[in-house]
DNA sequence: CAAATATGCTAAAAGGTTTTAGTATATTTT
DNA sequence: AAAATATACTAAAACCTTTTAGCATATTTG
């Protein structure tokens, strides 16, 4: 039950009797850099190894002024979304040395302007960001100061910087069409009051393929940051108010839960008496019944590229830094939720 | 567009005239105690806000000792449950002035030994963990070294340290009690192939009731870290080969959404052909055809527990010190996939 | 053989803060 | 009026590294 102090650099320094730098030197691998002697450097590493040393990365990292710590801001933790994606930056930047910091900014800008200033001053190495609205300034600064970072899910309408996007609008693009092509004429497009881009993007997707039909728009938009309630209440009231509409999309995944429930109370069967898509797919959609049709977004593949875009900052020169924009094509996945029994498909 | 230079107490101090020392006892508080005028302490407050000037945290921790950030170790934070949970630690943690650092495990025991060891190496001041089994070492001298933590979901079979549960037995054995008055004399329990407290609680409280049933047991152990596919292909063998199985219990969010997914694919009608139960909440669930009976988490509590007990240690004295170990009763929650119709009552 | 270069290592500064022990003056007590 | 105490600050150590500039000594070059 020894107390055993905290073993410093000095401490390994003083047992083998060389300076504190030959041994910092050899942690860090400029031993041959520094002409160090293969000998000692040896002797150095493998002191280190049997007394267990490890250097205090606070310290490291006051004088080094890197962290090897990326700051990841999502909008809320606990959507399937985030979470999943999350899950999957993680195991990748923990493999190249990476720890991640994450908050959630449930959409509010003040707390996400908090949230940025806090992993500015934990000097977090890098940023991934879904953000909302409204932090142009804030980013612009950011990336002006040359941080490496990352922009993921929406982007920010007059800020240049590095991003990894879905085609949102050829995602709505198709799965509309795919619900007009069975003879749909009332589709409606259920979505966030909220300037996002991606959701801007979805919804024109869906507005040109109407266009395309001659067909009139049915945009509901849902009210931001209400509680689970409210939203149904207002999706409730729109089914309700529109008894003709026999297909509807919902851009984005917590939309779609809602939706389920609220036409599950109405008592709507899926697809005879409404279809339904929903962006993103999850366990749920895939599970119901129907099993509903999605816009299911590369997870895997966002996380993978959103990484080593980071990465890529990270390790590059600062002098040669080029803004890289991805837009990944999402996948559209049938399933029976949107598929009209084959005596419907003329009826509409 | 000026690069201005970071602007450090230092630079506080010299314009204003008075020592650094002044300018940090000031900032942290401690002007009365260290009997600084008012007059200055107010002139040092005024100068420090005109010009935005914030400590560095890094510099500040070397000193000090202390993060203000909390490790959080999850088994996966992809999982509803753990993300959810995370959501809402992390929402109080904020409020309290820490932050959140998070990794998930796999119930990878190497992996969790990294983890544990990058998070002391970085300091954290404390600990939230939901750990594999096999690290009571690393935990107890984490105990023992006088680290704030809080075990979470699982606790560790030989360590004493605060804890956060939930009374699982309870929760299954009401569960299958629940399954049992029905009439149903085969109930099956479908867990996870691993030495989990809170698993082996779960296991137990199906044990307790069907004994009190005089009942024989029915257990399917699921083989830990298969992919989804072979964990369904399990499933669906166990299904097959116990056709007189009428009720199932899932001791897990994840076991039950393959479960489902499993009970579809053999076309077994819920509940008629089999009943079904599973632990933890969550909109697959709640929304599935039929409702899915479950016996729910209090997730609010639980972080709220877990967050207050962490604070706590974390304000407490090093000297004063005791372990809280506090276990939260689950919610049966009923919905239909439990509940057989009149005629099938007696028939089993 | 002197000068130049290579080799092998180290002293000390720098990174930016907190905090302890102490100093100088002003006030109160005896 | 001397001694004791209170007041208002400050100098400098401490936290633990990394890294630059430089110092001896050994080797090579001209």
């Amino acid at each position: 039950m020894t107390l055993k102090k905290k073993i410093l650099i000095h401490d390994i320094a003083k047992h083998l009797d060389v300076s504190i730098a030959t041994v910092s030197l050899v942690l860090n691998g400029k031993a041959k850099e520094k002409r160090i002697s293969d000998g000692l450097a040896e002797k150095v590493l493998k002191y280190v190894e049997e007394v267990g040393y490890k250097p205090n990365q606070l310290a490291k990292s006051l004088r080094t002024g890197k962290t090897h710590v990326i700051g990841l801001v999502v909008e809320d933790i606990a959507n399937p979304f985030f979470a999943t994606i999350a899950g999957l930056i993680e195991r990748k930047a923990l493999a190249h040395g990476y720890r991640i910091i994450y908050c959630s900014t449930s959409n509010d800008i003040v707390k996400t302007r908090d949230i940025l200033a806090m992993f500015q001053e934990r000097h977090v190495d890098g940023y991934i960001l879904a953000l909302p609205d409204g932090l142009e300034g804030e980013v612009s600064a950011l990336v002006r100061s040359g941080k490496p970072l990352v922009l993921f899910d929406r982007v920010l309408a007059s800020v240049l910087a590095n991003a990894v996007v879905v085609d949102g609008a050829t995602g709505t693009y198709e799965a509309t069409q795919h619900l007009l092509a069975q003879g749909l004429t009332s589709v409606a497009l259920m979505t966030i009051r909220d300037g996002q881009t991606q959701m801007l993007a979805r919804r024109q997707g869906y507005t040109q393929a109407l266009r395309e039909h001659n067909l009139p728009e049915l945009v509901e938009e849902i009210v931001f940051q209400q509680n689970p309630e409210q939203v149904m209440e207002q999706m409730q009231a729109f089914f309700q108010a529109h008894p003709n509409c026999h297909g509807v999309m919902f851009t984005t995944n917590y939309l779609g839960v809602y939706g389920l429930e609220v036409l599950k109370r109405l008592g709507r069967r899926i697809p005879e008496d409404i279809a339904v898509i929903s962006f993103d797919d999850n366990d749920l959609f895939r599970l119901y019944t129907p099993p509903i049709t999605v816009v299911a977004q590369p997870m895997e593949a966002m996380a993978e590229e959103i990484i080593s875009m980071l990465l890529a900052a990270l390790n590059g020169s600062k002098e040669t830094s080029r803004m890289t924009q991805l837009q990944m094509a999402p996948q559209l996945v049938l399933r029976q939720s949107s598929t009209l029994p084959a005596a419907a498909t003329v009826r509409r």
